[in-house]
DNA sequence: GCAATACTTAAGTACATGCTTAACAGTCAG
DNA sequence: CTGACTGTTAAGCATGTACTTAAGTATTGC
């Protein structure tokens, strides 16, 4: 890997903690300072802070200080990237599905007029 | 952290590593043995078992064994959880951005009204 | 000014991840 | 039976991740 890290490897890698997690979800119900995104969680505020960069990098929330408090709001076009990627793949594997009944289908229909 | 990982721990992580999206974007198109997973990639075979492995525990692959050899195939259903996680995230915060419309909408009328 | 607030930086630790090579094991074709 | 094919296991290594504590730096209220 050697850091040539993709957009969506940082995305979903940001993703696969439930703390940053839960922060993404504090930060959908509106902005939040560092403090308030670190009460709920049982860990040091640097931790916070690192988990916080980790969720910068990603492109998922922006922040920005002012005075002494730094504010964060969620960015929701990144999250829209990494729900596209998936939804694709999806998208991708239930077409398969319906050539594959198509072609069950037809094999079903050669099947009853060769051997009756 | 300590090894409590939720579905979605797992999923996410699966998920942020560009060799495992391409195993997954490969068994999109079909099922697939070992091998051919690891033709298209730049490491040695059991590396490629390993990322599997990681694939299987998220949920998102499953695989079997006849002979020889180990047929691989996706598991949509897995796919759907991580799809839907992020969807209601964005689904709410779009939802918060429709009531800070209105919001603005009616301080706005109120100003109107205020200060003419 | 002074103390409390709200982070920030630095350093260190324990464990996880992503590879590698080497050696092994089951299956199938001739 | 033998040898090629397909995968598996084990061990090791370099790097990354998720924390910690301790000590700092701006801001702000009094």
């Amino acid at each position: 890997m050697l850091n040539s890290q993709s957009a969506l490897d940082l995305m979903f890698q940001a993703l696969a903690d439930a703390s940053r997690r839960s922060m993404v979800e504090r930060l959908c119900r509106g902005p939040a300072s560092v403090s308030e995104l670190a009460a709920p969680l049982a860990m040091s505020l640097p931790a916070v802070v690192q988990h916080l960069q980790v969720l910068e990098a990603s492109g998922l929330v922006r922040s920005e200080k002012v005075g002494r408090v730094r504010t964060c709001a969620i960015q929701p076009a990144a999250l829209r990237a990494a729900e596209t990627w998936i939804h694709e793949r999806r998208l991708f594997w239930e077409h398969r599905l319906d050539q594959l009944g198509a072609f069950l289908a037809e094999q079903g229909d050669e099947d009853k007029g060769r051997t009756p």
